[in-house]
DNA sequence: AGTCTAGAGAACCAATAGAGAACAGACAAG
DNA sequence: CTTGTCTGTTCTCTATTGGTTCTCTAGACT
């Protein structure tokens, strides 16, 4: 939490986070002042309209509908970032506004994932075509045959299937029009490994 | 919940839902009254007003017949039934206790929708492999090029490319080694359309 | 001194809530 | 068909709630 608040401010910060778990509704100022010991709602009132400017809280307008955060919730129903496009031999392509995808759970690795819009055909005998979306568990190490995002020299990702071989690590599109890639493994650092895929008509 | 709710608002909502899953009939207005422990139809006709701006409620329009609101949101975070398994030529394997997945609001079309697990390749071609999650919205009509799941003489059913043409209905399947198969129209009724897909690795 | 944070409390006013009356269309019974 | 009841709609009027803006006071710290 942002060092500059003061005490109280901080406080109140966590009473909302704290109580937007347990309660429906968000608190009105009387309720607010009850809950940390205070008597009257013009000086909660002016602690939040503090936390307003800060950025913490979104602003009542005028309207009675209790002090909200800003903060997006823990969701529960587990979005995951779409981080952007990634294409064989180009730099994963971020989206100036990064989108929120839902993914099942059946989809996902067990740790941290993201989303990426495939571009091309490199694998669409994987049966992953372009616009496709790709669920990729983030990691850095992967087993022969997994499809990785790998970063090349630093600055080209791709979507690939990995065999690393004791001096060299190949990368397998399947398309047959497509030959493998061989690299100095140093030369290539896994970002993830392919965990699932989904596809809109 | 939106926490752009009132209090009341919310609580109506609520209730509703509760409601709904106890009676077959949506509530009066007047039972309302008497559930929230109000004695004005006329206010809680304006809440009602409110939700239905809001989007939680439809919108009756004079229609009277007890005829009360419905919640239309299906939750976003909704699952949908996992029916069985489809695979070329074979009835769908029902499942003997139907499981729920998560979808996406992305992956689905507009209508009902239900999951099918594939078995087989007949449809590799098109990205679809074994064992793929693919999500179809029910419907008994489709337009020519869209995949479909068609039941042919109502026993056989099939994931397929559908062509409509005069006098007859083609199947194609998108693999090199099968061939596409032609039916008389009345042999073949469309069950659903595919409107996504998943695959977990 | 002066400034900053914190709080109390009063006053104001718009949003929300509710009551109740009156009207109109729907529906069921006669 | 007519009638009466049920139910949704609209209206006015009133009360309460809750956000906002004041002023005033009290410590804490430079």
């Amino acid at each position: 939490m942002d060092e500059t608040l003061t005490r109280r401010q901080r406080a109140i910060v966590q009473h909302l986070r704290d109580s937007r778990e347990r309660q429906a509704h968000p608190p009105t100022l009387d309720e607010l002042c009850l809950a940390l010991g205070l008597r009257s709602r013009g000086s909660m009132h002016k602690h939040i309209q503090a936390l307003v400017e800060a950025g913490y809280v979104e602003p009542l307008l005028g309207k009675q509908r209790g002090v909200r955060l800003c903060e997006p919730r823990e969701e529960e129903t587990s979005s995951l970032p779409l981080l952007g496009r990634i294409a064989a031999g180009r730099p994963i392509e971020a989206l100036e506004n990064p989108q929120e995808l839902d993914v099942p759970m059946q989809l996902r690795g067990k740790g941290r994932c993201y989303v990426l819009q495939v571009q091309g055909d490199s694998m669409i005998d994987a049966g992953i075509l372009d616009a496709d979306w790709v669920v990729i568990e983030q990691r850095d190490q992967a087993r022969n045959g997994e499809i990785v995002v790998a970063l090349i020299d630093g600055e080209e990702a791709t979507l690939k299937r990995i065999e690393q071989i004791p001096g060299a690590c190949i990368l397998h599109p399947a398309n047959p029009d497509l030959a493998p890639l061989r690299y100095a493994p140093e030369r290539v650092r896994i970002q993830g490994v392919l965990v699932g895929q989904m596809r809109a008509y």
